[in-house]
DNA sequence: AAAAGTAATTATGAATTCAGTATTCACGAT
DNA sequence: ATCGTGAATACTGAATTCATAATTACTTTT
């Protein structure tokens, strides 16, 4: 693990322990030793304990008063909670994005469509997904809305590490292959209303969570293991 | 003005500043000195830095590297870009509020309905602008959804200085009367997607963000002034 | 042996100190 | 007179130190 060496330390000591919460490294509910995380980062405490700070505020740890930091437990309502969100969003940022988005966006999105239904019709799951994100997020980036991109990027990062980590099943991979090929005509009309409306109830956020409830402990309010 | 004294600190100093930049005391655009909020609050650099960390990931404040930290500059794309968000979330508060409202809960609405519509009648504005915020933090309340209510709570907070300093021309303020009778019937049908629709739809943002444009610069990425 | 109380240790909260960068002011050159 | 260069000053970034609360270990008593 290379050590951090200069500049904007609060932030990039936050993006770091991020990724460790990200790839489990760092458990739920596990208290996070600030010695401990220093002297991995070769930084002293006043950063480090900044970015302790922001990410509380970013509700990916919670600070606990004179008793340090731990890592958020992921419930299965907090998940959906996340969700439910995330597709409000992603409804918005289809409404706005037909309003804003020019023809070489549109065929820039249909050219990546095209290649998630060529990995979806060869069952490559990775690079469907990859693709499948990159499609979304260009949506978003067409919505030309900074705090709707901001906000969005911070919910996804709260529940990234119980995504992309599950298994589809035929039946639900390819409803959603359709609802995609409902959102490439609706934006190509550019009917926003429409596209949202597709959006929202796009199923992919409600697979997962359907799938999280069928791999976890089903008790509503029970933290839930990482991917 | 009472001095810090204990506890939770940097919290505590994050929402003090937050209060000056909401009166308008921190002017947008303006470099904030941590000396003189030290001497002000009482309080050492660590906690207030900290503090000025939290407001940056809340969207307050900027931080320029070695420069120190200003009041965001609320302009008016970014002020519409907020509202566009936050009619969003209205929008998924009302579709969760029916599905898990209470019928006592209805009736508190109900109450705090007709008490707004008093308030109109009789043209307090003030008053029908306070009940009117407690109608939508109940619905916001009722959709039983923590993520949401504490994203929503936070965007507000960023356009809060902008906010109840406008006067409703009649027009509107009928319409929006008329919106949140149409809000309520909604809701004592327990019909989520038109209350949903409703909320999306209600006026009350678009129209802050009219008048804004109808009072300020109308460049679309100039700063705007406080209320 | 178990439980409770107290001392010791460790970790967090905050203040202070040290270091590095930006800003300001003065002086000189064009 | 104006612009550019450089030293002095002020401020931010980070480390260290000090204070206080919590946890642990140990002792003592029942």
């Amino acid at each position: 693990m290379t050590k951090i060496l200069q500049r904007n330390l609060y932030r990039e000591v936050a993006d770091r322990i991020g990724e460790l919460i990200e790839h489990g490294e760092l458990s739920p509910g596990e208290r996070i030793s600030e010695k401990q995380l220093c002297d991995r980062f070769g930084v002293s405490r006043t950063p480090l304990r900044e970015a302790l700070k922001v990410l509380a505020t970013e509700g990916l740890i919670e600070l606990l008063p004179n008793r340090g930091a731990r890592v958020v437990q992921l419930t299965f309502k907090k998940v959906k909670d996340t969700y439910d969100l995330m597709a409000a969003l992603e409804g918005l940022s289809g409404e706005l994005a037909c309003e804003y988005i020019s023809d070489a966006e549109i065929s820039a999105i249909r050219k990546l469509h095209d290649t998630m239904l060529e990995h979806y019709r060869n069952r490559d799951l990775l690079p469907y997904f990859k693709v499948n994100r990159q499609i979304h997020e260009s949506i978003l980036a067409a919505a030309n809305n900074d705090v709707l991109q901001e906000t969005y990027s911070n919910l996804n990062q709260r529940v990234k590490r119980v995504r992309y980590s599950k298994k589809m099943t035929e039946r639900y991979w390819s409803q959603a292959v359709k609802d995609h090929e409902n959102m490439m005509a609706a934006l190509e009309k550019r009917d926003g209303a429409l596209l949202g409306q597709i959006l929202r109830d796009h199923l992919c956020n409600k697979i997962e969570v359907a799938t999280l409830a069928g791999v976890i402990n089903p008790d509503y309010d029970k933290s839930i293991a990482n991917g």
